[in-house]
DNA sequence: GCTTATTATTTAATATGTTAACTAATTAGG
DNA sequence: CCTAATTAGTTAACATATTAAATAATAAGC
């Protein structure tokens, strides 16, 4: 009934798909010199303002420890700032700065150009069926 | 038109998905003290007999550096057992033991229960749509 | 046959994933 | 208030991801 087979595996399945997608991408931040969670916690910041770890973490879609990490890294590049929330200590209020912002509008332009090719490959609808497929299997 | 945003970016949908998923088999996997691939490639290598490094590296979904890290660790549990191919002194044709395959069978029940609580929540139907579409993004 | 290119695997270096433990700050209860 | 529990973030330890370089064996071309 549920053969299980590596071959018709959901984890395995995401996996690949998104070693194939990101195939596309990989190229245009190794230019940059920027990693794809650096990248996607700038843009977290850049789209949403500033927040604190926790939420950026949650947007980002990766784990405290490695936002720590991404987090000393984009500071050195003077692309993030860092300060304690006024109203509680404990948390720590992250914003972009002018550079980061510029950083990302001087990507941008290749980053859509990538993902308008994907919807050629694929289609835009097949597209958006898999990203609504892909939320319902998204609990938070 | 291409929002970008990352709220509906594929990259990350897909990462999210396969978090979620992941989430329900990692305990599983931890109570067993195997990792993620570490269990990946010891059930391809239970499905497809013997194979060398390449072919593992492609059916497991790892690359290969972390491939030789992982047999390290195989072997190390005795799950594994490596040797030279005769035909070309530069493959390692990896097979399962015994006790790699024990292993196995000792997990796979609790493996399939997960799965099939899985099949509950999201419904087959709706797991093979992801499966087909996962599939077409999937370039080899 | 000898050099060159290619292929299979490993090693190295840096970054992140993952779990657990730890620190500091805040909140809850009595 | 004061202690216990919770929360936010960091640090630690180990495993994997990723790219590049190194090694060894085979194949190709002349």
């Amino acid at each position: 009934m549920f053969p299980l087979s590596t071959k018709r595996s959901l984890p395995m399945a995401l996996l690949r798909a998104r070693e194939s997608v990101m195939s596309h991408f990989r190229p245009m931040l190794a230019a940059h010199e920027v990693t794809e969670q650096q990248w996607r916690v700038l843009r977290v910041l850049d789209e949403n303002g500033p927040l604190d770890a926790t939420q950026v973490a949650n947007h980002a879609a990766v784990l405290a420890p490695s936002l720590t990490r991404i987090i000393k890294a984009l500071e050195d590049r003077r692309f993030v700032q860092r300060a304690r929330a006024e109203d509680d200590g404990r948390k720590a209020v992250l914003t972009i700065t002018e550079a980061g912002s510029a950083f990302i509008d001087a990507i941008a332009p290749e980053q859509k150009r990538i993902y308008s090719e994907l919807e050629g490959r694929y289609g835009t609808e097949k597209i958006e069926r898999l990203l609504d497929l892909l939320e319902e299997f998204s609990e938070r």
